[in-house]
DNA sequence: CTGAAAGCGCTTACAG
DNA sequence: CTGAAAGCGCTTACAG
């Protein structure tokens, strides 16, 4: 059930040459005279020739790079930034991006997990890109493929995996640490975490949090049980509790900008102002931040930027075979909008 | 420089039988025995032998789909959905969607069109779903590629170019009449359609939205000049200068919801409150609008399933080439959140 | 059911 | 520089 699509043998017979000829005017090849290339490309653009792209790869390299989203129902535009990026940046370096979702439970055993044909098949794919929510598990069944690998570092589960896989990461500690002291600085002394220290990205942000308020001898407020899986209701819930329940903050860390949206939501319930009664500072800088009201102090995270290393890392480590650097860096910083006041009662 | 990893030659001969019986198991084949099956599946798995995707794709099909988003800098949330509900359709369809962007400007001659290789060599994908800012130059070049094609007809430009192609779209007029009349029911009597008229989309809306006016006997307002690339300051700008030229809308139907988030900017600049001041509909039900204060009352544009229903139309059309139906609707409806209030001075 | 052989469309030593 | 031939890893009539 073949089209009757003209290939390279046709070609060469039309041209009165060799296919070898017309191969190495397809590819470029020096070792051939400007003649019989422009007349090898005049038949070739009569003919309408277009080579078969998976037959010219069966030796040689696919060009094609995997960006896999694990356990991610919807592709949130803090993803779709990193995505975005890995195009940008694989197009410019030659290479295409197949985009796959993947789920795999946690718990499940790595010999068990299946994933898309693209993954399982040898020769689709030269490397992955692994975002999303990551488990150890599919880690270990992506290397049991064999497959090149680079993780955003941030999104993946605590495990003994790090062995062999390129990472791009930013510091959460760091940045929520950095952003504790921004509240510090302004006065706050009453400062709430939130976020489902479930996720190891909250608990690294936590970490951070903790550490600026040991710094300055401050008691730190945290909301990390687990809740609801939307994180706009977790967030809304998280400050209900914390407004009911104890001293008030002054000041929120929330773990992501969809969260102090909650956040915003049950201050708003309770009639308390931001950010005259409250400060929230958020995290991703997401689309929603800048449209929220007041618009939302956040921490930045570039994601055009992080999928633009993860890819070039992958084909750094994919040409040099000598295994290039282990982890790369990008920096998070606090961008300054409408949420954050001094507290009540103190000269601003 | 070919890695020595196993091939199905090998695998026959520690096995013991032919390639073709190989060939066979791999591709679940009725004629073989289930001993033979059992054993060469043993050999398989103890040399952890993996068929190569590309060379068994040869012949027949790739199973890969492109996506293609046409002159966007930026993967928005809309795009992210059709994306998203492309690629979650595909798997279904064990097909894989690979994500490619391009760039082409509306006056380029077709020929000189120039796309990413997978898509000017022949064999990588079976067809294109197009979304993004479509010229029909593009559909054009894509035509003489002979790739199989569904656009997603909002995000095309008007031109000769349907014949051949499948279409999903939703009916942009309807949907913005239906919102306009909607405004009218509440007593709204001064309403203007703000959408820059060098975008079809934004024509084919304001065309319902007059429609509906023309049926109440009302004076259309309108702004549809071009301006800012950036929706939201174009909103901010659109409302500013209706604002303060002529007599003020008591509501607004913005083109997008980004634009209605810039006209909650202006309004808010003029100190007038919305919606007790002045009433907003936006279009498409992006992340934003959920999260907009007050919350956007908004046409909802199912993306997720336009991302499917083009997938499935394109298989469709490759499987049947029997020229499957032409055009497929979906449906777009308003959803009632918090931006619509009667005018003032009249009983709610 | 099974295998030897021809074939898919290209690339790449090898010889000239 | 050019071409005939062998090769890439698989599939598929064909013969048994």
């Amino acid at each position: 059930v073949k089209s009757p699509s003209i290939n390279i043998r046709e070609v060469a017979r039309a041209a009165g040459v060799g296919v070898a000829t017309v191969s190495r005017v397809i590819n470029g090849s020096k070792l051939i005279s400007p003649a019989m290339r422009e007349h090898v490309e005049a038949v070739i653009r009569r003919l309408n020739f277009r080579p078969h792209a998976l037959a010219r790869r069966i030796l040689g390299h696919s060009q094609l790079i995997g960006f896999v989203l694990a356990n991610r129902p919807f592709l949130h535009s803090f993803h779709a930034g990193i995505l975005q990026g890995a195009e940008n940046c694989a197009r410019s370096l030659k290479r295409h991006v197949v985009f796959l979702g993947a789920e795999c439970p946690p718990g499940a055993p790595p010999g068990e997990i299946v994933l898309p044909p693209v993954l399982e098949e040898k020769g689709w794919v030269e490397g992955v890109v692994l975002t999303g929510v990551v488990y150890p598990n599919l880690i270990a069944r992506l290397k049991e493929l064999e497959l090149p690998l680079v993780v955003f570092g941030n999104n993946a589960f605590e495990g003994d995996w790090a062995e062999g896989v390129g990472q791009v990461r930013y510091d959460g500690a760091q940045a929520e640490c950095a952003a504790a002291e921004y509240l510090i600085e302004r006065g706050h002394r009453a400062i709430a975490y939130v976020g489902d220290a479930a996720f190891p990205w909250f608990r690294e942000q936590r970490r951070g949090f903790l550490r600026a308020l040991r710094r300055h001898g401050l008691h730190p407020l945290s909301f990390t049980q687990s809740g609801p899986d939307d994180h706009v209701e977790y967030g809304r819930w998280a400050g209900e509790t914390m407004l009911k329940a104890g001293p008030a903050p002054t000041a929120f860390l929330a773990g992501n900008d969809e969260i102090a949206f909650g956040l915003y939501r049950a201050l708003r319930g309770l009639h308390r102002h931001v950010p005259g009664d409250a400060s929230v500072i958020g995290f991703d800088d997401r689309q929603i931040a800048a449209v929220m009201d007041p618009p939302l102090t956040t921490v930045r995270v570039p994601s055009q930027e992080i999928g633009c290393r993860c890819v070039r890392l992958l084909l750094e480590r994919l040409e040099g075979s000598g295994e290039s650097s282990d982890t790369q860096w990008v920096s998070a910083e606090l961008v300054e909008r409408g949420s954050v006041k001094p507290p009540r009662g103190r000269a601003g």
